[in-house]
RNA sequence: CGGGGUGUAGCGUAGCCCGGUAUCGCGCCACAUUUGGGAUGUGGAGGUCGUAGGUUCGAAUCCUGCCACCCCGACCA
């Protein structure tokens, strides 16, 4: 491993590019922007899985599992879901290869299906085309099912992360009896995902509704959840969309309401990805590496120690198993990095590149004054300690470490709400801090779309506690009723 | 899919213009000394120079095709 990597400051997407491979998350596989995500990677998006399942399951919810792959008439039948992911689709078209003499394997002519398979970009359709068996009655209802899979949109360009061509998420899809509960599961599902990110990533975030050109292709309403990140950049973190009737008609799917009136199922969708890695990994890092919040580090605390003989490594290898006993009975997470293959600060490095929430050093020295030298990951410093009441000193730590994190984020990212009230501000603005902008706007599309060619800047959100207030668009002078966030996004 | 670029050891590279069988650093292996912030020394292993063809006595180097990847656009969670 070379030492350090490159700085935020001097090229953020280098250092972000840096971090993800030398703190081992994951890299670019041999397949076109297709990633791997390798051990400790995925350790991190295991603890943000089972912390949202449990949420899910508390909100009533239960998993199931769809099809890969959606039969091309499923998936044409909603008008504006086709539209919106047709550019992306990954299509299956044969089923059998062939050698064709010469010894090369081709794909056999002759086996072609008869009709194509779109590998899933989202499940939508091939759950509604399910869904319509299970539904006769009121009494059926809701349907409140979750999903955990893997999706791909073939995206012409790729980001570890933030955008490939195959991810894994969660997509919730379920089914109600009338708006009111459709609309309600929406936000209920939003404010979940604003939980998740705030309590267990530590990433402070805006709730807010997209405008009809940034909303999910086939609904009628999207609510999401924008971040921001440290290059002054906002990154969508989840949506919930409200469905209204679109997928129950494209699959006709009604139900016989307890008035006995047949009327069409109401619906919702919602997700989150391992986008969610990217965020968590840009909030907080440094450019010493990986900053993780304590509730979803794999390892919350290393404990390395430092001798020189083995006779100090034994002693202080004794005190180490008592500290561990006591950390694993509180549920923290330990790990002892007692290799001898590297030196101590190697290893202080190593696992600060990793992101590990605190560390502890014992060496001869304390041995001697039966005290540890205690390192937080997040402010990069250190003290030494009594090890009497360490377990309970450190379980402390942790939860501050937490909090500390989010404050810090939270700080950073309500600095860079910035009130404008002329498009030349607007500009000024996205030029030197950027984050979000908040602006008039004469809710317009094409306002919209103007501005995105000339700024780059897209509206991120209508944000939900939005205030009204008469003003005018800073882009055509048009009379405006409340202000949106742009920014540019991820 | 348009514009630009790059392919040389596990990684990062020099050499290419001007043809003579490949440079340096990191990493890896062995041994020794080391261990409170990324150790040092000595020795060693590892390459059909992306790929297929052409020119040539001779190609990493010149020419042609192909492939892959990266960057900038358009698209996007």
């Amino acid at each position: 491993m070379s030492k350090g990597i490159t700085s935020r400051k001097e090229d953020y997407s280098q250092w972000y590019n840096e971090l993800v491979n030398k703190a081992d998350l994951a890299e670019h596989s041999a397949v076109r922007g297709c990633m791997v995500i390798k051990p400790y990677g995925y350790a991190i998006w295991e603890k943000m899985q089972a912390a949202l399942d449990q949420m899910f399951k508390d909100t009533g919810h239960s998993n199931a599992y769809f099809p890969l792959f959606i039969p091309k008439s499923f998936f044409s039948k909603e008008a504006s879901h086709v539209e919106g992911f047709a550019t992306e689709c990954a299509v299956v078209t044969h089923y059998r290869l062939k050698n064709d003499g010469t010894g090369k394997i081709v794909v056999d002519e002759d086996a072609k299906l008869e009709e194509e398979l779109i590998v899933r970009p989202t499940s939508e359709t091939i759950i509604w085309n399910t869904y319509k068996g299970w539904i006769q009655s009121y009494r059926d209802l809701p349907i409140l099912v979750n999903q955990w899979a893997n999706v791909v949109r073939w995206e012409m360009r790729t980001r570890l992360f933030l955008r490939t061509a195959e991810f894994l998420w969660q997509e919730g899809h379920t089914a109600h009896a009338t708006q009111e509960e459709a609309i309600k599961e929406a936000e209920q599902m939003l404010d979940v995902y604003t939980t998740f990110a705030e309590e267990w990533m530590a990433l402070p975030v805006i709730r807010g509704r997209k405008t009809e050109n940034e909303r999910f292709a086939g609904a009628l309403d999207t609510y999401c959840i924008e971040a921001l990140m440290q290059d002054g950049k906002a990154l969508q973190a989840g949506t919930s969309h409200f469905l209204g009737q679109n997928f129950a008609k494209a699959f006709d799917v009604k139900f016989t309401s307890k008035e006995g009136k047949l009327d069409y199922v109401w619906a919702t969708s919602w997700g989150v990805s391992t986008r969610l890695m990217g965020a968590l990994i840009m909030a907080h890092s440094d450019d010493a590496g990986l900053v993780l919040p304590p509730k979803l580090a794999p390892i919350q605390v290393v404990v390395v120690p430092i001798y020189k003989t083995d006779e100090e490594s034994k002693q202080i290898g004794e005190l180490v198993d008592k500290l561990i006993v006591e950390l694993k009975q509180k549920g923290v997470s330990v790990k002892y990095d007692d290799r001898d293959t590297q030196r101590p600060g190697f290893k202080f490095a190593e696992w600060e590149l990793k992101g590990v929430p605190v560390r502890i050093a014992i060496g001869a020295r304390d041995l001697q004054n039966g005290t540890v030298e205690l390192a937080r990951r997040d402010t990069q410093t250190k003290e030494t300690v009594s090890s009497e009441g360490l377990a309970d000193r450190i379980e402390q730590l942790l939860t501050d470490i937490q909090q500390s994190i989010f404050e810090k984020a939270l700080a950073f990212k309500n600095e860079r709400i910035t009130e404008v009230n002329s498009y030349d501000e607007f500009k000024k603005v996205l030029e030197s801090e950027g984050g979000f902008i908040s602006a008039h706007w004469d809710g317009t599309t094409e306002t919209e779309k103007r501005v995105k060619e000339e700024t780059k800047a897209t509206i991120r959100c209508i944000p939900l506690d939005n205030k009204l207030e008469d003003g005018t668009c800073i882009f055509t002078g048009k009379p405006s009723k409340q202000r949106v966030l742009f920014a540019k996004a991820y």
